[in-house]
DNA sequence: ATCTATCATCGTAATATTGCGATATATTAT
DNA sequence: ATAATATATCGCAATATTACGATGATAGAT
């Protein structure tokens, strides 16, 4: 009990929904919001532009990392963060023909 | 501790965090594709649908329903819910435009 | 009025997430 | 070698989520 049925959902349900749950965080929206606005890739600024400690930061970057939405590069000292782009429009893609898919019925209700 | 930090996030970031996370579940991924599938609306043929208790899907029910991406319709004895299109439409401009907001910047990485 | 079917809600157990301090690791500078 | 800087990871506390049985509430049928 506490866990996600996964077993009886289909791949695309979970894949779908791990994609959607690795973005449901303001913190990592803000992250990728800011990496995109700095268009050359950023590291820990993050911490001193959100206002969260480093390894909460840390955290939420390996989650988008995880996911694949992110990858970092080492930068001598420090790490460059930056969007993945080809998963990354694979994952607008799926999401894309999701919210496509969820069309409105004739009004039923 | 253990919560969230909406305080130091804005408005956009968390409305958009709310609604992915109120998407972010396999089962309510299915239940959206089943009212669509139905094309009119259904009540709790879900639970023989999906394999979850009714009490569970009640409750999943209800987050699509606070989120305000469904509404009931009391029909007899039963509910019959159905996608709020024009919330729908409004969520899917906001999602899409966050994915077209992110970018991919110069080939940093 | 009583039974039945459909939902919603409550209470609870198991697990996951969020956040942080402390510590480990790795790279560069001195 | 040592110090400084940037990240990652560990361990923990607080809270949230997921799932379900049990129990309420409501509407239609008998």
């Amino acid at each position: 009990m506490g866990t996600t049925k996964t077993e009886i959902f289909n791949e695309q349900q979970n894949r779908l929904a791990s994609v959607l749950k690795a973005l449901a965080h303001p913190a990592r929206i803000a992250i990728l919001q800011y990496i995109v606005k700095q268009n050359s890739c950023i590291c820990n600024d993050l911490v001193d532009e959100l206002g969260l400690a480093q390894a909460t930061i840390s955290q939420h970057l390996k989650e988008l990392k995880n996911i694949g939405i992110i990858k970092g590069n080492i930068e001598g000292t420090s790490i460059c963060y930056c969007i993945d782009s080809q998963k990354w429009n694979q994952i607008k893609l799926e999401l894309d023909l999701f919210l496509k898919e969820v069309e409105i019925p004739s009004n039923c209700c």
